[in-house]
Order: C-alpha cells, then sequence, then structure tokens
DNA sequence: GCCGTTTTCGGCCCGACTGTTTTCAGTCG
C-alpha cells in the first residue's frame, strides 16, 4: 500500500461527500489530508506500523479520526467507512466532477431528479432539454453543461509546463503592448512552477480594468468566452483555460500572493491572518477596514510575522511552519550551475558534435560537460560501442587541448550513459565503465518488472563502484508513461551508502526526480545532478530552467547539488 | 474532520462571476 493509495482513497472520500453535501469543512479536512499524504517524504504504512495513530497524529493535517483510519488501511487495504461510501455513491457518478462548471451540486441534484449516473447519460439529458425546468437550472446550464462535456473529452487534464508558459508568455507580450497595463505578472501554478497546469492565471495593474477585459477577451487565439466581468475574466485559449484579474497598484502584492496560490497555501496564511486580527484578501491586509499593507507581495508574510516564501514553495508542505522559524531554504538557482553532467552528442544518437555542446555549455557560463552517450543495449539510440569509445576519446581529448590552449577554462567530460539491464548487469564491462570520468546508469527495457526487481536491479547498479549517477530514476513521461514500480525509500537508502547521485533530468516530460523525490533525496542526505540530457545543443540552455524550477520545488539549496561545484570537486565526488 | 498564545467546543479564507433569481446558490480559484 503506497502513499498515493492512501491519498487516492481519502479523496474519493472527500468527492462522495461533496457529491453528498457533507459539510464542506469535513470535505476540506478529508482533501487536506490527501495532499499531505501524497506529498509526504516518508513511508505512511510504516509509521503506521512503528507508530500507530500517535505517530500518524504528529502529521499536520491528520488528527484522530484519520489517523485511525490509516491504520485500517495499512492494515486491510481499505477502510469500512470508504467501502460504505462507495456503496452509495458510485464511482462514475464522481467523474462528473472533472467536467468544467459542473459541481457538486449539480451533480445531486441532476442524479436525484433524473437518476443521472455518468457523461453519456448527462450528455443525453442535456441534448433533449430535460435540465431546463428543474429548480434553479436553465437553457443556459443546459448548454454550459454541453460545452463543459465538450471541454473535458477534448481536453482532458492538465497541459505540460513547457506548453502552457509559453502561451501565457505571449498572452503577456500582446497586453503589454496596452497603455492601460502599468504591471503584469503571470501568476498561479505557473508562478509556481508547477510540472503540469490547468490554467492559465494572469494578474494586471490598471486604472482602465475595462480596456483590459476586452482585450484580453478579443485575443487572436481565444476559443471561447467563459467569462466576462468588471474586474475578471476567463477564456480558453489554445484549449487551456486562461483567467486574468485586474487590481489597483495598492492592492498588486496582496493580489499577486492571492492568485498565485496554492489554495491550501492561501487558506495557511489567511488563517493566521485571522488569529491576529487581521482580514487578508487580494486587495490587501485589514486591520478593521484599516488598511496596512499589500502594495508588496512581502507585506502578506510580513503581516503575520513570516520570511518571504518564493513562489515554488508555496504548497502548503511545511513552508509556512518553516517561514516562522526562518529557515526558509535559500532554494537553487540557474546562475549557481557550473555544468552539465549527461548531454548526448552526434556519437549516439545527439544532434550536434561535442565541439557544438562544448561552445553552448560555455556560452551558458559552464565550466565542465559530461557527454553522456548511450550504450549499445539502445539500439535505436546508435549506441557507443569499444571502437565508437576509442574514437570519441580521442576527440574529446583534441577539444580540450584546444580550450587549454586558447586558456580557456571549461573541459569536456568523457561519460556514457550506460544500461542497467534488466537481468541486473550494465551494459559495458566494469573494465570499460572505470575508464570513463562519469558513468551515468539508466533503465531503459522492461519498465514493467515488478517493484521488488526494478529496485533490486537499480540498487545493484548502485552498488557497483564505477556508477556514479542514476539517469532519470523512475522512468516517467509526464501524461505519456507512468513511472516504473520503485521503492523510493530504498533507493534513497542504497543512493545515500553508496554515494551514488540521483539525477534531476531537466526534460519538461520527465522531471525525473520530480519535486518531492528531490525533498526526499536531501531528507536522506543524498546529492542531486540537475542535468538536461541533452540531444542537441539548443537544448541545453532551453530545459535547464524546468529542471531548476523542480529542484527549488523541492527546497533544493546550491549545497544539495553536484553540478553546482567547481569540477576538481565533482571529479572527486564521483566514486573514482 | 482538524485544531487551540482568546478555545477541548465552536469555529473553520475570501471574493468574482453566472444564471436564475428578486436575494441567492453554485462554481471557481
Amino acid at each position: 500500500m503506497l502513499n498515493l493509495d492512501i491519498a487516492r482513497i481519502f479523496s474519493e472520500i472527500a468527492d462522495i461527500f461533496e457529491v453528498k453535501g457533507e459539510n464542506p469543512f469535513k470535505i476540506r479536512a478529508y482533501r487536506k489530508a490527501a495532499l499531505t499524504i501524497e506529498t509526504l517524504t516518508q513511508d505512511l504504512k510504516v509509521i503506521a506500523e512503528r507508530g500507530g495513530v500517535k505517530e500518524l497524529k504528529k502529521i499536520p493535517g491528520i488528527g484522530e479520526g484519520i489517523a485511525k483510519k490509516i491504520v485500517e488501511i495499512a492494515e486491510t487495504g481499505d477502510c469500512k467507512k470508504h467501502i460504505e461510501l462507495r456503496r452509495e455513491v458510485h464511482a462514475e457518478l464522481l467523474e462528473l466532477l472533472a467536467i468544467p462548471r459542473v459541481g457538486p451540486r449539480t451533480i445531486a441534484k441532476l442524479h436525484q431528479e433524473l437518476g443521472i449516473t455518468n457523461i453519456e447519460n448527462l450528455e443525453k439529458a442535456a441534448k433533449s432539454h430535460k435540465l431546463a425546468g428543474l429548480p434553479g437550472l436553465g437553457a443556459k446550464v443546459e448548454e454550459n453543461i454541453l460545452k463543459g462535456i465538450e471541454q473535458y473529452r477534448s481536453y482532458q487534464g492538465r497541459a505540460l509546463l513547457s506548453k502552457a508558459l509559453p502561451y501565457a508568455e505571449s498572452i503577456v507580450n500582446e497586453l503589454k503592448k496596452l497603455d492601460a497595463v502599468e504591471q503584469i505578472l503571470i501568476a498561479g501554478s505557473l508562478r509556481r512552477m508547477r510540472e503540469t497546469i490547468g490554467d492559465i492565471d494572469i494578474l494586471v495593474v490598471s486604472k482602465q480594468p475595462e480596456d483590459i477585459m476586452d482585450a484580453f477577451t478579443s485575443l487572436e487565439d481565444v476559443e471561447d468566452v467563459i467569462a466576462k466581468g468588471e474586474t475578471k475574466s476567463s477564456v480558453i485559449i489554445k484549449g487551456i483555460n486562461a483567467d486574468i484579474r485586474v487590481v489597483d497598484a495598492v492592492s498588486f502584492g496582496a493580489a499577486a500572493h492571492y492568485f498565485t496560490g496554492s489554495k491550501h497555501h492561501n487558506i495557511g496564511i489567511r488563517e493566521l491572518g485571522m488569529k491576529r486580527g487581521l482580514k487578508i484578501n487580494e486587495y490587501g491586509i485589514f486591520c478593521g477596514d484599516e488598511r496596512i499593507g499589500g502594495e508588496h507581495e512581502e507585506d502578506v508574510f510580513a503581516s503575520v510575522g513570516l520570511a518571504y516564501i518564493p513562489p515554488e514553495l508555496r504548497e502548503d508542505r511545511g513552508e509556512i511552519e518553516a517561514a516562522k522559524e526562518n529557515i526558509i531554504p535559500k532554494l537553487i538557482e540557474i546562475s549557481d550551475l557550473k555544468g552539465d553532467l549527461h548531454v548526448h552528442t552526434n556519437w549516439s544518437d545527439g544532434k550536434s558534435s561535442i565541439d557544438e555542446m562544448a561552445e553552448v555549455a560555455i556560452s551558458l557560463g559552464y565550466e565542465y560537460t559530461a557527454v553522456a552517450d548511450h550504450s549499445p543495449a539502445v539500439g535505436i539510440a546508435g549506441g557507443l560501442n569499444e571502437e565508437k569509445i576509442v574514437k570519441r576519446q580521442e576527440e574529446i581529448d583534441r577539444v580540450n587541448e584546444s580550450f587549454e590552449a586558447e586558456g580557456v577554462k571549461f573541459r569536456v567530460l568523457s561519460a556514457v550513459e550506460v544500461d542497467i539491464k534488466s537481468d541486473f548487469s550494465m551494459d559495458f564491462s566494469d573494465e570499460i565503465l572505470k575508464d570513463f570520468d562519469v558513468v551515468v546508469g539508466a533503465v531503459h527495457t522492461k519498465f514493467s518488472q515488478d517493484r521488488e526487481t526494478m529496485t533490486t536491479r537499480i540498487v545493484t547498479a548502485m552498488e557497483n563502484p564505477n556508477v556514479d549517477i542514476i539517469a532519470h530514476p523512475t522512468g516517467r513521461l509526464l501524461r505519456k508513461r507512468d513511472p516504473y514500480e520503485v521503492d523510493m525509500e530504498r533507493l534513497m537508502a542504497a543512493a545515500k551508502d553508496t554515494e551514488t547521485i540521483l539525477e534531476l533530468n531537466s526534460f519538461p516530460e520527465r522531471l525525473d526526480l520530480n519535486d518531492i523525490h528531490c525533498k526526499m533525496a536531501k531528507d536522506y542526505g543524498v546529492l542531486i545532478a540537475i542535468s538536461t540530457d541533452a540531444h542537441a545543443a539548443t537544448q541545453m540552455g532551453a530545459v535547464i530552467k524546468y529542471g531548476v524550477a523542480t529542484a527549488r520545488r523541492g527546497w533544493l539549496e546550491p549545497e544539495d547539488v553536484v553540478n553546482t561545484r567547481e569540477l576538481e570537486e565533482v571529479l572527486k565526488m564521483v566514486k573514482r
């Protein structure tokens, strides 16, 4: 039973309560517990077995009731309450919650009045105008439900950060042309740099909000206008929801904080405000009727006695407590990086030569880059063989000598991305591996091995004294391929024991390790390499921001990351 | 269901927009 499975049970309980119209605060409690569990860096089952209810209750947001259920789930695989609720409300009905602008109250009403149980049912009823006429429902609602169903089908789930960010930037660039725009900020999950994005949020300071609303809702790529008010509008643009909000300059900080979220972070901050007799909303910080701040985002934190919290940390994962104690980490920045320890060249499946990769690395201010071409097992990648290794080494030497002759402080490291085969062996012998500067081990085949086997496979690689880094440790491709089954706790413990570095692969569809696992690595004292896995020179600079953002979301500081070090130190940290 | 430098009971973030309504519920973030 994984944390994610336990979280899913509580999340579903919350969904069912929602449809049943339970006390909203109880629903919130279950949702918060689910979120906390999802992002926990320790194994909940282990905590439950070790310390029971008493130990579980120490986790914020988990009290007596949920702790008891966790123990029950750890022991039996589910809890009675959940099974009972599932009998009352069918899972299919809960899927309707995912339809935009259809909420739990509407679903409950339609279920009770018309016996609607799934999307097909709902669509049919709306098309034959069975909804209009029910209390509180009219023709417009029918129309909106059909639109919502269409949107749900055409655009399921969330967009990749790397897809949504350029859209948001182009909206900002378009709106910046207006004189009425004084300030403009991309907020929401984009500002927090979440790996996937539900919608684009933009905040504008202007004295002429109507002009902004008009311009926004008539942008070239707008496909549908969901709402258009005096200070807030919502559209569908290239299949993604985009919201805009206009405030006065005096409210900019408070609005930026509010609009950046996350929702649970905001609730946490506003609750702190309440305890101090303050009201915090998007217009400012108020003591009674008197505004005491809100022009700058810092005001919000200061008003409740907190240090500034960077957007990437605002997920209600302990950042408020850390800010209280003034121990917010000094997060890593792109400028801290001194090299890239995993790139490919045209000696395997890369598009660029060693020279070109080096030139770009130098332009990024790096002092080294490790060319880690594939080993032969990854057939389609045209991997290295023994003959190519020798020739490639000659070229690496030639390039390094020319840098030395020109007095350029840069070195190309000879590396390999060696396949960790399904029988636990490495794709190159130790005899060959020992001669590389850096060895990056990676799983590329047989993703379906069971958890125990896959974990042992990777741990065996870590135990090999020649293997320095494990690339993309979970193998996931966002929205395409689930991570393979692996016991992350065992992986972390083994990485610590064997002094193996774990990679944070910066490719936006990988971001692997993810933010939570990065934090876990930090807790275990395991070093991270933020690498690009660039297959062309241009990719190196383009994707690194996603890797660094994920590292920041994982609370990483420069010292947690191996490639913030000078070359000499890195060479000492790899095993040889 | 959670939580406690006002509380172990009585609170629980806050506001915009829409649609169906004459004052508000539902949805969203």
